[in-house]
RNA sequence: CGGGGAGUGGCGCAGCCUGGUAGCGCACCUGCUUUGGGAGCAGGGGGUCAUCGGUUCAAAUCCGGUCUCCCCGACCA
């Protein structure tokens, strides 16, 4: 493509409004414009390279069996209220209506169009296993969209379902794509990190997020410094150090006037954190929980919400602690039969606690579980740190930021008995269809891509999903011969298949150069009155510091032998 | 949704405090010169100053409402 006659601009400036770099280099390379908040419209550098990165994902989905299909994206409401998610998504369905009135929403995602797809299809076991997958545009909307492509309230999602007969199977389909991700991935020239993933609200046993790290990223995982153990921060397990052993000793009432944290107490009666038990007030279902975790650790709520079958706990207002007869800064479940009472494992690693008296001024010294204090549900609730142990070898668990472009997991049987997808079994015997859901942010990940490679004159596009190969910049475009040679080397190299943005624009050498930087496209290739001044055409990689130089007739081999 | 910031040619900004009919840089058009890291000179085109209302002889500027965008938080495939 001359750039003479493509389409879009670059600028020399961001616009104000955009603050992450990549958001900012997307727009000044002129690959994407925003029309309003979280709604981008791809240019022609942009779509090409977004259309490279879905061809890949294309090629790589087919290798692994997975069938690919198309399902609208505006669906009826009334699909939603069977699958029981019309009033429970978040964010809120885009909910119209058409000159019927009839209720449509915009597809957030689409297992219950899948499903409804499979259920018309599929009756046997022999029909199965099916992976159907679409590369298709989403609607969320989102409470913040931010940072150019990472969080835009439209975006371009692949997104892949597996249907099988038994457990067994599921695990089969779940690795077939957990591999296909990773050839997807290494093909973008990108390297991404594999991590245990919570699950969310689904369910579900097995979850993992494909995460590339970057500074701006939102997510925040922990990985062990032997690289043998990756997780989201809201999964991620630890192994607690427990406290040295002791006799347990009688419980004994102190005065803590004004003490209301576990930092104070632990000041005021001069002891480590991990001697006291903490206990947090949780909403759930309009039902005060109170859950207790060892006062040097923290409660993780993507946990507690697994353990409480997946409702959303938040934390109790004032008013509901203080109905249920709770006293903050001085409460335990010491006492408290009536509430039901969650606790962290970490409370079985010590013994003499000082906790709350339930009582203002006043805490309890030698508090033991589960002597003093009963337990609905004991379980990992605890957050995991930097600088935890890693629960596979004992390596030191590191915290890096990432942004999430690909989450694979098992959703069983959730919308396959909502609404009703069954087949029989070789007995006769009819069962729900086990499924599992593998996403992939396309448009995400062209940002994701930016803000992890790029240096301070633009992005650094791996070849892959560069929107072109080479950057062919004709330098002094008054010289017949330059042109002419610059000319024939574009034909030449389209003839031989090599993608090519050509800068045949009558500018200044340092524009096109920083252009060329800009855009960040693998190769730079010059024309120059001086390099044919000695039979020679000019060539540099986007990261080299130095080109090198190879004669005219040499150019067209020398410049496919790089980009091998 | 809570907190903060901002809306002035395509982009970046000044002007606002102290009202007097809009300016600078980039980009764009014409001409001449220039040509290896964002050229120079000369001439030129383009703005309902987000929007609605109020105050005033007069509003980009003062007052009020509304809308939009960005950032932090909450939330989040």
């Amino acid at each position: 493509m001359r750039i003479s006659r493509s389409f879009g601009k670059t600028l020399r400036e961001a616009p104000a409004e955009a603050e992450t770099i990549s958001h900012q280099l997307l727009v000044r390379a002129g690959f994407i414009q925003q029309l309003a908040a979280g709604l981008y419209q791809f240019l022609p550098l942009g779509w090409r390279s977004q259309r490279k990165i879905a061809e890949i994902i294309r090629q790589e989905m087919d290798a692994a069996g997975a069938l690919e299909v198309n399902m609208p994206v505006v669906q009826p409401r009334e699909l939603w209220e069977q699958s029981g998610r019309a009033d429970t998504f978040f964010p809120p369905l885009a909910t119209f209506e058409d000159r019927r009135n009839r209720k449509l929403i915009l597809a957030p995602t689409h297992e219950e169009a899948v499903t409804t797809m499979v259920k018309a299809n599929i009756s046997s076991y022999r029909d199965l296993p099916v992976n159907l997958y679409q590369i298709q545009t989403k609607f969320r909307d989102e409470t913040r969209p931010r940072a150019g492509l990472l969080r835009t309230r439209e975006f371009m999602m692949k997104d892949a379902y597996s249907f099988d007969a038994d457990e067994e199977a599921l695990d089969l389909s779940y690795i077939a794509m957990v591999e296909a991700y990773k050839k997807i991935f290494a093909r973008c020239g990108l390297d991404v990190t594999m991590v245990d993933a919570d699950s969310g609200g689904i369910g579900g046993k097995d979850s993992q997020e494909f995460v590339l790290l970057a500074e701006n990223g939102e997510d925040v995982v922990l990985l062990c410094d032997h690289g043998d153990y990756g997780a989201n921060v809201e999964k991620a397990e630890f192994v607690k150090k427990p406290n040295p052993p002791e006799e347990p000793l009688e419980i004994e009432e102190i005065a803590t006037p004004g003490v209301t944290t576990i930092e104070e107490l632990a000041e005021s009666l001069g002891i480590p954190t991990n001697k006291t038990a903490k206990a947090v007030f949780y909403t759930v279902d309009g039902d005060v929980v109170i859950v207790t975790i060892r006062g040097d650790l923290d409660v993780n709520e993507a946990k507690l919400r697994n353990l409480l079958g997946g409702i959303e706990p938040r934390f109790s207002t004032a008013e509901e602690v203080a109905k249920s007869g709770l006293v903050a800064g001085s409460a335990s479940a010491v006492g408290l039969d009536h509430i039901r009472s969650i606790v962290d494992d970490s409370i079985t690693l010590g013994a003499n606690l000082v906790a709350g008296a339930n009582k203002e001024g006043y805490h309890l010294k030698n508090v033991n579980f589960p002597r003093d204090f009963k337990a609905d549900i004991v379980a990992d609730i605890a957050t995991a740190r930097p600088g935890d142990t890693c629960p596979i070898d004992g390596g030191r668990l590191e915290a890096r930021r990432g942004i999430e472009v690909g989450h694979v997991f098992k959703l069983g049987t959730g919308y396959s008995e909502s609404l009703d997808a069954k087949f029989l079994d070789a007995q006769g015997e009819s069962h729900p269809i086990i499924m599992g859901c593998y996403g992939i942010g396309v448009s995400r990940l062209l940002g994701a891509i930016v803000e992890a490679y790029h240096d301070e004159r633009g992005m650094i596009l791996p070849k892959a999903i560069a929107p072109y190969a080479v950057y062919l910049a004709s330098l002094n475009v008054d010289d017949d011969e330059v042109v002419s040679k610059a000319d024939q080397l574009y034909e030449d190299l389209t003839a031989a298949g090599v993608e090519v943005l050509y800068d045949d624009r009558d500018e200044k050498p340092g524009v096109k150069f920083n252009d060329a930087d800009l855009i960040g496209l693998p190769l730079r290739v010059v024309v120059s009155r001086r390099g044919l001044g000695n039979g020679e055409i000019e060539l540099k990689g986007r990261t080299e510091e130095k080109a090198s130089y190879v004669a005219v007739g040499d150019a067209v081999s020398a410049i496919q032998d790089r980009l091998e």
